[in-house]
DNA sequence: GTCTATATATGGATAGAC
DNA sequence: GTCTATCCATATATAGAC
């Protein structure tokens, strides 16, 4: 019978919990963290409020939550930018993979923009040990390119902030986006034509040699 | 004696309304609207938290200068994209202007971050008029500079949305490119960096044609 | 015109019934 | 394990003394 109960408590556990977490990805993206309220999220989730804290304990926690989530999405996307590819396989693959979640998760970006906007006090230490890490790895990455000759040099670390800049944006600044395009909602033709944009600001910008210039340039290196 | 109470009662008005508005942008950009409270505004101006509601009536009125106070200065920046100038000239202004105010108010770019992030409950207006049209009278000049061969076809209002994101950037993420490059403060030197990174990205991203290249383009046209 | 003291509302959290 | 009813802290706003 505790069994049972345990097994049946388990399932609605599972579920009650996921419900919730999707809930407040959307609260706290429309209302940053203050601005949130339990009662709210309750209301989206519909469960009662008084659930909330039954599963997550505090308002923090369950921000917290959310956070973790989004950041295990974010942590797979710079895995595009590898040495053993062409950048610009790499770079495209990398731009339209960002623009795939920012139409797709424009809650988790949002929730994640707002974090940083307010200081990141949550994921300061994600920020100084395991992005930082990463995004070194990436930058010698995009060093070894510029010395073997496929891309021009540009700052590999500045790069990867406007990488990020440009395709975050289209999540983060929908609203803007929408009303400067006249838009009631971004199509996927719209996000296709930012990608587009972007892709070849990136690949001419950095001046990525593809194809037969690429050859090229290996050639020239060796002579 | 009224006359000179009220001549003395405005010198204070117009200073201590500065100061409100100064500590606001600050708290605002901080905490966001909601995470913001009129006694953090309050102790951060040094005056009674009643000055706050006897000056600006209610939180969001007080919420609402600090965002006007802003747009007056985004509304100048898009000045240096003119159909007299040559693109890499205008863009490149426009850019390194737009870096600059990422670097001296990096407040008044947070504050407006946070009021689109969360949907642009005051500015929707704003996005859907003035703005639109002003973009949409540059995305005009530089469709022009495309007809006349001096850059690229390349979307002007998706290009425009990538100028933004790329310099704002650095004002409403400064606390993760501070983490990413190790730093504890952005210096100068930052800034510079990645402004010629992003002007780089642009000009050859657009293909500009600067100089003898340009007149080439032009000659072309004609023949 | 300025500020102290307070009214009122909201929202996070929890006790305790079921 | 679930939810109603309630506590209490916080924050906006204002009344009224100076």
């Amino acid at each position: 019978m505790a069994n049972q109960a345990a097994g049946k408590g388990n399932s609605i556990r599972a579920c009650n919990q996921a419900r919730i977490l999707v809930a407040a990805e959307a609260v706290f993206a429309e209302a940053g963290f203050h601005g949130a309220t339990t009662a709210s999220i309750a209301a989206r989730a519909r469960l009662p409020k008084a659930n909330i804290h039954y599963y997550f304990g505090t308002k923090g926690a369950l921000y917290r939550a959310v956070l973790a989530n989004i950041l295990d999405l974010w942590l797979g996307a710079l895995d595009a930018i590898d040495v053993s590819r062409q950048p610009a396989d790499a770079l495209g693959d990398y731009i339209r993979d960002k623009m795939y979640w920012s139409r797709t998760r424009p809650n988790a970006s949002k929730v994640f923009a707002n974090e940083i906007l307010h200081g990141a006090p949550q994921l300061g230490g994600y920020l100084a040990n395991e992005l930082r890490r990463r995004v070194d790895q990436k930058a010698a990455v995009l060093r070894h390119w510029v010395r073997r000759g496929l891309m021009d040099p540009v700052d590999p670390v500045h790069l990867i902030f406007s990488l990020w800049a440009m395709t975050q944006h289209y999540a983060d600044f929908e609203v803007q986006v929408r009303a400067v395009l006249g838009r009631k909602r971004l199509s996927d033709a719209d996000f296709a034509a930012g990608a587009d944009t972007i892709v070849k600001l990136v690949l001419d910008g950095c001046g990525v040699r593809q194809g037969r210039a690429a050859a090229v340039a290996r050639a020239r290196l060796k002579a």
